[in-house]
DNA sequence: GACAATTACGAAATCGGTTTCGTGTTAATA
DNA sequence: TATTAACACGAAACCGATTTCGTAATTGTC
């Protein structure tokens, strides 16, 4: 087992100086032709690689991005990480991933355990509970600190910083605003508890449309389930007593759930019933009949993220200005709707 | 902006020496009651946390996790990546996520970057392309410099470390044997390119149960995609020309695929075409009908690699012993089967 | 009261680099 | 020949911790 190579070995071997070796392997002028040759040839032939911990320590600098996400197994968090890692990773940043499980203890314990030193930045989305409990001072002390800080897509706005969304209510409300054009009139709203940022504003989009087409706000047409789990009960009750010509899931899980329930029922799709969801994912595109989808365009939003940080972690100018970048979500029209 | 607090400012502010910090924050014996007391209590006051790169150049140890995967935005590896970070965390791991994209010179660029110090041991799953190409050196090297190894499902016998499969082989004959069971004799396979280690073995268990049962081994029946992209037309000619009355497919979203065009063709599921998939995802659960499917246990294989990873870690041991854990694949069924 | 044993702490080395500054040697200039 | 400038390199500080070892001051023992 042939341990990595270090610059004092390197020095030893060569019998000169470390900062000879440093200043060789870095074509520093200072250095004489010969010796820079006869340092680098050797470097090479022993595969010298500097750590990257000392380099760390020294520069104060990791390149590590530390994100935040509150669940892995969701595409939609993870086309956002797909778009981080590519940026960061063509910047020569590694990114290091926790999972906060949508749990505010995770979050704030996972966030701790990074400010150390361990990464540059953050890049984050809140969880659940952190939203539920409005309780952000985990992000408070990470930019006191001064730690650059991106949220995206589950923001709030108790927290000064960079941010990426999507305009989550124009969004529905085009959405909605689609349905109610191809003839629909009752059209149902499936979404999370309130307390979820994005669910909010896109309910607000949704009333907001209604109200613009003089359409009547029958609060039995929304139905709200919890985030993790289905609950079957709850949703069954609500397809067989309510009548709707038309819903607006604001997943796509809720989507797919919904278009079994429909089928269940007998109901046609898109002829009884048009389904449009958000984040236009894997599911969206593979499930019969295949579904209309706000694309939030994750990718995009994870490059923004990390582009956004990286500058942040680059230049750390004085004049702290903070931006909002608002994606602008599209519809993605497939087979659940009438075009 | 307060920045961090080091052992020096505390030194500094107390007029004691940086040791006497560093001893009374562990609770050393041989710092006096009272001296701890005032050092602890500062420290606390000013939330010191002691500087993870610090340690981890001190120690050589990173307490860091560097985990390659072909695709994030895959469910199967989303689900052992999960287990991994959940087993990690708990042991106080960070994890590192590099995204190989199925390509072998992000593979090696994404290796080098974390074996300079970065990280205390590897868990991947190879490339598409690593498996094409049959080229391991990155991998040996990284074994010659005693960072642990653990591969998982895409994995080869070319390097020997440890490793975390299911039975492909034997999961996939059960599979086959339980369609055969229900009545099937014309059974297709829809598969990747062989090089692909896992289809490979698929559908060497594929063969085994046909062989068994005596059936025919009709090589018309078996039709290969390229992995990342579908070639629309060739599966579309495939199910035009093809006569069978049930499908494997080696993972899910073939198997979603095979679901549309059977449905295209007219024919019904189970009744007409019994379909079965790998991969016991989110699609499987959800698609119309629901898909009976092998259930690789991401999870639980993560959460098994980041145990021998983290063993290995810390108990370098003199005995090289490397073993290969293979998990038991389940079938769940579900209505695209009869059972 | 002399010597040994504690006690309580600090100096310094170390991890593996980077960087500033100082210095001996040689070459160029007056 | 004396002075200076350029060259090539090394010593040492530094990043922020840990840890070994040495030692002054105090306490205990006979």
């Amino acid at each position: 087992m042939k341990r990595k190579i270090t610059l004092k070995h390197i020095a030893k071997e060569l019998d000169v100086s470390i900062s000879t070796v440093s200043k060789a392997l870095k074509n520093s002028e200072e250095i004489s032709r010969d010796t820079k040759e006869k340092i680098q040839a050797f470097a090479k032939l022993y595969n010298y690689k500097p750590n990257n911990i000392a380099i760390s320590l020294k520069n104060k600098r990791t390149k590590n991005i530390g994100v935040i996400i509150p669940d892995i197994v969701h595409h939609f968090f993870t086309t956002v990480f797909r778009g981080i890692e590519n940026f960061a990773n063509a910047k020569g940043y590694n990114v290091i991933v926790c999972v906060s499980d949508e749990s505010f203890d995770k979050e704030v314990i996972n966030m701790e355990m990074l400010a150390n030193g361990s990464i540059d930045g953050f890049i984050m989305a809140l969880s659940a509970e952190t939203q539920l409990r409005n309780d952000f001072n985990h992000l408070k002390e990470v930019m006191e600190q001064g730690i650059p800080l991106v949220l995206f897509d589950r923001v709030t706005d108790d927290i000064i910083c960079d941010k990426v969304i999507i305009n989550d209510q124009e969004a529905a409300y085009k959405a909605v605003d689609k349905l109610v054009r191809s003839g629909r009139k009752r059209i149902a709203l499936i979404t999370t508890e309130n307390y979820l940022n994005v669910s909010k504003k896109r309910a607000d989009g949704y009333y907001q449309a209604l109200r613009d087409h003089n359409l009547v706000t029958d609060e039995n047409l929304i139905l709200q389930l919890p985030y993790q789990f289905e609950d079957e009960e709850k949703s069954a009750m609500f397809f067989e007593e309510q009548d709707f010509d038309a819903i607006l899931c604001v997943n796509e899980i809720f989507a797919i759930r919904a278009i079994r329930h429909a089928q269940k029922k007998g109901m046609k799709i898109p002829e009884d019933v048009s389904i449009i969801g958000f984040t236009d994912g894997i599911l969206s595109k593979l499930s019969s009949p295949s579904l209309t989808s706000v694309a939030q365009h994750g990718i995009r939003m994870g490059e923004i993220a990390a582009e956004m940080l990286i500058d942040k972690v680059e230049n750390d100018k004085e004049p702290e200005t903070y931006r909002t970048e608002i994606l602008e979500a599209t519809i993605i029209e497939r087979e659940s709707t009438i075009h």
